[in-house]
DNA sequence: GTGCTTGCAAACGTTTTGCAGACTC
DNA sequence: GAGTCTGCAAAACGTTTGCAAGCAC
């Protein structure tokens, strides 16, 4: 769907504002502030934490509205979300997306660019006509430090 | 890497309740039947999937008493656990462990050779000292199928 | 008998949902 | 005023934990 849809280079908080009430959507506190927040850095952010960001200046929007609307604003193509093995889900605008690899044991994220993920892509293109994705999975496994720790 | 822990030639039913009894544990029923469910197929299993099949034979078999020997389990190097994007963990025996190509739309799961993370390996490693494991961790994408569906 | 294992129930952390009221347009 | 969004509370989901009874050794 959505002919055009993937024009995704979020541009800045009002343009996104824009885009919803583009859609017939409500500009409201609780979407700019989350916007903002979003805005605010690169790191990988979950919701509990963009919801103490925005809660900071808007204290009463509920957590269960900042998952509504980065749901909302995924489905725009404008934030990404990603599964860092376990624990909660984080999310980023997606026109900072990247890959990460992250040590399974003390949990730091390495960002990683796509070219690393060149051949791998090409591979299951070519033999399982499978398009990857890399910015929306984590890969595990052990950062310098850890590596010599465990074994 | 593990001077020698690792064997992981998980071989039979019987020898990885062996290696239980050697360790001071015990040989249960919930024990046994799980492990039957384990080497019986090489599929992805969730812990409840798991659960199902062992109460088929031995219905009290509670599924916190899975989740403790899976992780058990998973200490001995006989069972290990994968993140397939939302959703629960899967788990299976290590001497069958592989990596996953997981479509985000249809959830159809490919298993993936290790050699077609080579590249990704050895590039992780040099630039980040990062020691990738790509059995942990599925990678997302789209089947040819759901490839073609929306843009 | 010792002490590892279990079933149960209850808690956990993350995310989703139903609803009536509040707000944007 | 119409219809979208919100806060709240409660539920859903997968998983973990405390406890007393039960079982393997």
């Amino acid at each position: 769907m959505a002919a055009s849809g993937s024009t995704v280079s979020s541009p800045s908080v009002e343009d996104v504002l824009a885009q919803l009430r583009a859609r017939g959507g409500r500009v409201t506190t609780a979407r700019r502030q989350l916007l903002e927040a979003l805005f605010d850095s690169t790191e990988h952010r979950t919701a509990e934490g963009l919801a103490a960001e925005v809660q900071s200046r808007a204290p009463d929007v509920h957590i269960s509205t900042i998952y509504r609307n980065l749901d909302e604003l995924e489905r725009l193509g404008v934030v990404v979300h990603t599964h860092l093995g376990h624990g909660p889900a984080t999310y980023h605008l997606s026109s900072v997306a990247h890959s990460h690899l992250v040590c399974e044991l003390c949990g730091m994220a390495i960002e990683a660019p796509d070219e690393l993920f060149r051949e791998l892509a090409s591979g299951a293109q070519d033999r399982y006509g499978f398009r990857i994705d890399p910015r929306h999975f984590a890969v595990l496994g052990r950062c310098r430090a850890c590596s010599g720790a465990t074994s």
